[in-house]
DNA sequence: TACTAAATGATAATAGTTTATCATTATCAA
DNA sequence: TTGATAATGATAAACTATTATCATTTAGTA
């Protein structure tokens, strides 16, 4: 039996420039928001690349998803520990929300096991509010 | 030029059979969930079907959208006032919860406007905890 | 510097959900 | 009861997001 093994992970230009955006951006980016944050660097840039890296920083652990009902899923570096996001309707970006209310877990009824829960507020951000 | 009327609706064995479905159940319900529910009254029941009534009680405004991250859109009866959502990771039922926190809107920063939140937890649900 | 294979870019293909099409059925007013 | 047409059911098509394919480029090492 032939053991498969996890192909050598090289730097490139791209990856590196798609991680580069996500360190800047302290919000959570879209694969859309990623292919344009990342084509203002590499010219050319595809959208394939995009995903594949987008994959492979996931399954690295570097980022984490952030989904959001009716949106597209956005990424974020990993490691930031709990918070929560606010969504702008206006400029449709979103953003990272600093703490918490731990007994958010009382609203479920006796019998209930809350393991997580998701918490977004949507509204303007302070760019479109005023 | 000729005016577009409006359609007449008419009440049909479909449309009434999902509406009671929903009325029964006190949980929003997917469409698949409505399919399923509705094909239990009338015999060969089709996905088009349970689209197009789904659409039209929208816009009647009878019936409203529940959005779930990763989730496909559920439904349930309007009018039912200001709550949240509870989703049991194993039957991949959605429940309703009643309460909230009217302190969730200070977790945005100063100069956001904060318009509306939605709150989901996650987790096992009463059948499925024990 | 040259070589091996991972990564890229373009695009086809896939997957899941929702809408459009159309012949047929059924509602409901006259 | 009849007739006009809204609604249905089956299915094709559209849409969006993501993955696969493949020829070409490029990273990293020998």
């Amino acid at each position: 039996m032939k053991s498969k093994t996890t192909p050598v992970s090289r730097k490139t230009r791209q990856r590196e420039a798609l991680q580069a955006a996500l360190e800047r951006a302290d919000r959570p980016l879209s694969v859309g928001e990623l292919l344009d944050a990342g084509a203002k660097k590499i010219d050319g840039l595809g959208i394939a690349t995009v995903y594949r890296n987008v994959r492979s920083l996931l399954e690295d652990g570097w980022i984490v998803p952030v989904e959001i009902a009716g949106e597209p899923t956005r990424y974020e570096r990993a490691g930031k520990g709990h918070h929560h996001h606010f969504a702008c309707e206006r400029c449709d970006r979103v953003f990272d929300l600093s703490g918490c209310f731990d007994n958010l877990r009382k609203l479920a009824p006796p019998k209930f096991r809350v393991k997580e829960h998701a918490l977004t507020l949507y509204g303007l951000c302070a760019s479109c509010a005023r």
